[in-house]
DNA sequence: TTACATGCAAACTGTTTGCAAATAT
DNA sequence: ATATTTGCAAACAGTTTGCATGTAA
C-alpha cells in the first residue's frame, strides 16, 4: 500500500544521486522510464506517452528534450542513432548491442557477452577503442 | 592526353547504366566522388567541396541533396548514420564496417571478412538479417 | 517535344535556446 | 533568498518539396 511512495522515493533518490533536483516533471519521466523494463524511445515518443495520461498534469516538449539531455549527461540514459534524423534514448546504460526491425520500428538489446567480435583492427596511433556499436538490422524474409 | 575525356566518359556510362541522365551537375558530383578512393561525406561537405572550385560553375544545395538521394537509390552510394542529425554518404557500396574517430570526425572502412562476429542472436519469426552495422568508435588514449 | 533535372524559396522535422515565471533548496 | 528548472516561442540544423525554368533524349 505504501508501494507508490517507495517507488517515488526511489526515483527521488536516483535523481539526487545524479545531482538533479527532483522536480515534478523529472519524477514523471522517471516514473515512466524506470519501471524495470528496458526502453528505447525518442523524445517525441515520450512526449506522446506522457501527454496521453488523463491526469491533466503534463510537461512541455522542450522540457522533455532538456530532461532527456540532462539524464543522459548524468548517466541515467544512453543514446543511439539508428535512423539519422532522430535520436533514440535507451534506459540500458551498460555496454550492449542492438537488433532493429526497421519495419516495425522495433529496437531490442543484445548482450555484449553473448557475442564475440574477432579480428578487431589496429586503431590509429594514440587512440583506443571507446566502444563498439553493433546494430543487427532485420527485414521480412523474402 | 585524352585522359580527361575517358574519365568523363566513364562517369557518363556509370550514370547511364544506373538509369540517370548525365547532366552537368551529376557529372561534377561523379568527378569528385569516383576517383578510386573511398569517400565518406555529408551533403554539406560535398557542397563546400564543389563550391570552392574556382571554375565558377556550381550546383545548388538542393541539387546536391537530390543527386545524393538519386545516387543512393540507384546503388551508386550507401548511407550511414554515425551522428544522428546528419546523414553520411559512402562511395563504398559493398557490405563493410566502419571505424570512427569522433574527435577528428574521421570515418574509415573496415573489411567485413577481416572480422568475424560470433553468437548472432535468433531473429524474430519471419524475419531475417538484412545487414549488420558495426561502428568502432575510438577516442584519444587517456 | 516531351519527360526529366535544376534552382530557388518555402516547408518541414528534430532539436536547442532566450527569457520571464515558477519551483527546489 | 538564491540558484535551478520550466514553458513558451523563436531560432536553428539538416533535409525535402513545389513550381517555374532549363536541358537531355
Amino acid at each position: 500500500m505504501s508501494e507508490a511512495v517507495n517507488i517515488s522515493d526511489a526515483h527521488k533518490a536516483r535523481l539526487q544521486a545524479a545531482g538533479l533536483r527532483p522536480t515534478r516533471q523529472r519524477l514523471m519521466v522517471c516514473g515512466y522510464l524506470f519501471d524495470g523494463k528496458d526502453k528505447h524511445f525518442t523524445a517525441e515518443d515520450l512526449f506522446r506517452e506522457l501527454s496521453r495520461k488523463d491526469g491533466g498534469d503534463s510537461l512541455s516538449l522542450a522540457t522533455i528534450y532538456n530532461t532527456l539531455k540532462g539524464f543522459t549527461e548524468a548517466g541515467l540514459l544512453s543514446t543511439l542513432s539508428v535512423d539519422s534524423g532522430k535520436l533514440y534514448y535507451d534506459t540500458n546504460t551498460s555496454h550492449h548491442y542492438h537488433i532493429y526491425d526497421a519495419g516495425g520500428r522495433l529496437l531490442s538489446d543484445l548482450e555484449v557477452q553473448a557475442m564475440e567480435i574477432k579480428g578487431l583492427p589496429d586503431v590509429p596511433e594514440g587512440q583506443e577503442i571507446d566502444r563498439i556499436d553493433v546494430i543487427i538490422r532485420t527485414k521480412p524474409r523474402d
